[in-house]
DNA sequence: TACATCTTTTGGAACGTTCCAATTTCGCAT
DNA sequence: ATGCGAAATTGGAACGTTCCAAAAGATGTA
């Protein structure tokens, strides 16, 4: 029989106070660390908080003084590990500063997005961290911004404004990424992604060509490689990859998770990736180092990337006012052996 | 300059009753939607409230109403994607219930379990959702049972006492593993995970021994190998077994992330699973059909069960004093190509 | 017109805190 | 004893809701 026994009513402030025969505001003092009240007292009240297993009502408190430490995170996408490792990070170190997380996930559907952003602000969070889902309005971020509310977005830039922003130099990752495929030898480099994935892609898809164009490699429209940007997508990648006429020795990958993908199709092949053709990833999640075989990637290392977004973001609330804050972090490239062979 | 131009002080109740020319009982009513209001003040309060902006106070209506629509949950390992599937499964369904989740993450460690857990109290959370982490004393049950909130513990049994539980059928889940593994011609399997690692690990464990036994198969202590069930615990157990004389021809792994790792490490020995050798994992999560090569696995389909699992918690909170509810999800074999040849 | 009944609206006390202003108590010098 | 400044304590209003009991309005009946 669980959850029988229920306490009568949990005990407040005001029970310790009769309890301790104080008044309540002293109890609320006390219970605050404050210096005015005598040591003598104070202990009196902290054992009679004990004894009658006081436990602190977050909620009052925050409808009193206007202020909540809750922060809001709407996250797009658990299922994809960057994003669970980011979450990871952010929540960490939000806790270790006092806040609490209030988690919604969106699954990448703007209409729930719209739902819990709303619903967020009905509890009153101190602030809100979005991962926006694809092709979120910049209207989104007006809506919050006209409640007056601490936001930082993270991961996917969102329109033009200047809001607070932790992301990564996807440009420079890719350029990485695909200059060292350029010096391993390939040069007939595909680039997989969801064309028209918004900024991210945009960008990451720039770095890729700009590499390509800076060593005087052609980019053939066949290479961009059309796909949702998932698992299943770096399969069907591969496969169409693997097909056209000409075909390219290595692939940049939009992320890590569609160069899984790609390692799983071009295993399915009979094929070995770092011997038979190049697969680069990006993001650098913790997967990566032990995949079959072994990705490379373009690492943000997402856990960090996640403490990082989580000190702007608790600089932010510190100074409400204060011009726009935006960390970029910068990529690494890391050589493991799904890149490793030269080409053919 | 974010976040500037902020409201003097946001709508109240009260605010919309001077507008809308009423008490503020009567906005009170009406935004519960209550029928005893007339359409036409009903229409009249609703437009006051537009042109205000109103949001909901929910922190204030639960401080009168002694109730909430948090739930806390609190995760050990959100990049196992086991978990995060679980999590998000959970939290779809309790959002579609109108509930929001506080939650927080553990990382496997008691001490933060123990605070996240102090401070859901302190949030007067609905319910508690818990994923506990390894090795949790029941006496931590015990202190949130007396604190008189329901609570449903997930995936990892604690104790013997009754409580709310939602997991899987760990023993029939390795026991159909193993005898997969024998019907191909299998007669050396060694069992991959951490050896005392809690009642999950040991009911899988004896679900492979009895299969070995049933089958007439001698169960070799080498062949039980500990390590951390982890993707690098599982390269190093595919690293040990491979070293083992007599060695054996497949390995049922404590989980899929193990599995993953094992993948991996027989990819770096120039093996392929399902050729050289028979891998099989447990949970059932999405990357098992997109790995190199795919994973056969024991699916309990984690989004599902943590759906069941959000269900359940959310009948017990319809119904308080019910006798305990138990959820084991019946584990299904997927077969894939990591088990997909026969035996040597 | 007066009364009963039903519908609609409302005052105000809670919920558990915080914090200002005011009060009491204390220690000490006169 | 008395006064006085500092130290310690306290009363009570506020935060934004809900909801009970009661009041007010509407409608119908005798």
């Amino acid at each position: 029989m669980p959850n029988q026994r229920r306490e009568p009513r949990s005990a407040t402030i005001t029970d310790i106070a009769r309890v301790a025969a104080v008044s309540k505001s002293t109890v609320s003092l006390v219970l605050q660390g404050s210096p005015l009240i005598k040591a003598e007292t104070s202990a009196r009240v902290r054992q009679a908080a004990d004894t009658l297993g006081y436990v602190y009502h977050r909620g009052a408190a925050a409808l009193r003084r206007q202020s909540s430490k809750i922060v809001g995170m709407v996250i797009n996408d658990l299922t994809n590990p960057f994003f669970a490792e980011l979450l990871v990070g952010m929540e960490h170190n939000l806790m270790e500063a006092g806040y609490v997380s209030l988690m919604a996930h969106t699954g990448e559907s703007l209409e729930t997005q719209e739902k819990v952003l709303a619903s967020m602000r009905e509890y009153h969070a101190a602030g809100l961290i979005l991962c926006p889902a694809f092709d979120t309005p910049p209207g989104v971020l007006e809506a919050i911004r006209a409640g007056g509310i601490p936001l930082l977005v993270v991961v996917r830039p969102i329109g033009t404004g200047d809001y607070d922003f932790a992301g990564s130099d996807n440009e420079a990752g890719t350029f990485m990424a695909t200059e060292h495929l350029i010096q391993r030898g390939h040069r007939r480099i595909a680039f997989m992604g969801r064309v028209g994935g918004g900024p991210v892609y945009e960008l990451r898809r720039i770095g890729f060509a700009r590499a390509m164009t800076v060593h005087g490699l052609p980019i053939v429209s066949e290479w961009i490689v059309d796909i949702p940007p998932t698992r299943t997508g770096g399969r069907e990648g591969i496969r169409q990859v693997l097909a056209l006429r000409d075909r390219p020795t290595a692939a940049v990958c939009y992320n890590d998770v569609v160069a899984f993908g790609a390692l799983g199709a071009l295993g399915e092949q009979g094929l070995i990736a770092g011997r038979d053709f190049a697969i680069i990833g990006f993001d650098g999640v913790a997967d990566a180092a032990h995949s079959n075989p072994p990705l490379s990637t373009i690492s943000v290392d997402p856990g960090h990337l996640g403490e990082v977004a989580a000190e702007l973001f608790l600089q932010r609330l510190r100074e409400p006012s204060t011009p726009a804050l935006r960390f970029l972090a910068t990529p690494r490239l890391v050589v493991r052996q799904s890149s490793r062979a030269d080409a053919p």
